[in-house]
DNA sequence: CGCCTAATTGACACCTCTCAAGATATGTGG
DNA sequence: CCACATATCTTGAGAGGTGTCAATTAGGCG
């Protein structure tokens, strides 16, 4: 899930280091950015931004983890992933003026770098180069919901929705001699709210997979042990 | 769904006509794309490109109707929305490099202007301030990816999702005296893969809504008579 | 140790899918 | 204009999956 991100930090806001490469920001524009945008640290379960507010700011991640997540009325949640140290949050509402159409909740205390809507629009007037850096940046979030969107609709049963959310989060994994390890810190709950699923559901299916030798858990830690099988689940082989 | 993108056609490869305002491209990149770009017509069922497939090429839409598609190897399928003259396809695969990540496929005859990746990367190396509308046109894919996961994932029911796909499409439709009136060429096979829902499903669904009187339909328009009650199915009131 | 959250498990109802049959519409060729 | 073929819609019956409710157990933390 956007792992690329969590390497090199080369977001709209966080040009901060090496020589800028042809496609980061010039050197002027990078301290420019340096000079504009406001540091701070937050707790756990803070709400940075809510779907259909108006688009205040622009939020770099420094430090820590944010839920990304959409909510009805009717108390439903769809939980779109969790952001990574590297990623730049609210860049398409800010650049288009439309409202969030996302929320942001911090999962663990963040340190964030933060740029008012109005001072972004003005900065990137003054460097239109960034463009580039934002399209980029765009594309990732264009990828995210575009992996959530096959989650959703091209998966049929839950079990199926489950294996595919478990082969994404593979891609973060380390690989050890009884398989795929990963930590996982969500519950059952906010596994469910990822793929639209019941909280009780979500542990029957884990239990099910358990049976089936697919994989096992040890607290948060999360161990793939039959990937070729999980694949098959998700009807992806 | 990006009823905008069907008045002004100023996509990357749309500035065609009137003088550029700021936002556009200059007269210059306006003349090159014209120079570069290759249009021709096409019957309808034509697939512009497939998922998975290296990103060849971005496809501009001058008339006609495309269908944007996710397929699974289980042979489900889910359709994305129906893209608009005035729209790019392709554009953040392109970028990115990536493989498209969805299927363009016509549902009328088409004329289309496309621009081979290879020569659209080295006209942006040529012409950065196309990054600007490129932003602008990425902006609107996620907001359209935004509605889809809304669509599936906040909407608990059949009817649900049905009410909220209908109620967005009222956003392009017609007010009469009568309720809002839309065109709906879509069979109900095709709904049901807008809303991750089975064909028979889909009629079941439409003959209660009628039953409640809150809509009814001859051929191929569809009157919503009851918006507001319309909006409490959807779970949006 | 006690409290609180999360996980687990079972029972049951409901929704939706699948399969099947028939009706209606649309288009084509004679 | 009719007959036919095809696609789409409609409706019913049955089965399976999943949500909900409820009770119990396990785990983390002050």
């Amino acid at each position: 899930m956007r792992s690329s991100a969590t390497k090199d930090l080369d977001g709209i806001l966080g040009a901060s280091k090496n020589e800028p490469p042809i496609d980061q920001l010039s050197w002027e524009a990078q301290s420019e950015i340096e000079s504009l945008k406001v540091s701070f640290d937050c707790p756990a379960s803070t709400v940075l931004f809510i779907e259909e507010q108006a688009p205040d700011s622009i939020f770099y991640l420094l430090t820590g983890q944010v839920k990304l997540s959409m909510n009805s009325c009717a108390g439903r949640r769809q939980i779109l992933g969790i952001a990574n140290p590297g990623e730049t949050l609210g860049l398409a509402s800010a650049l288009s003026g439309s409202p969030y159409d996302i929320t942001a909740e911090t999962v663990s205390p963040c340190r964030i770098a933060k740029l008012t809507r109005t001072i972004f629009i003005e900065f990137l007037a003054r460097n239109p180069s960034a463009y580039k850096n934002l399209a980029r940046e765009l594309c990732l979030d264009c990828a995210r919901a575009c992996e959530l969107v096959r989650r959703l609709g091209l998966a049929a049963t839950a079990p199926e929705r489950l294996a595919r959310l478990l082969l994404e989060w593979c891609a973060g994994g380390s690989t050890t001699e009884r398989g795929t390890r990963l930590l996982c810190s969500l519950t059952h709950g906010e596994i469910g709210e990822c793929i639209g699923v019941s909280r009780e559901t979500v542990t029957r299916i884990f239990h099910d997979f358990k049976c089936q030798e697919l994989l096992e858990s040890r607290g948060s830690t999360l161990i793939i042990s039959d990937l070729r099988a999980l694949e098959i689940c998700a009807g992806v082989a």
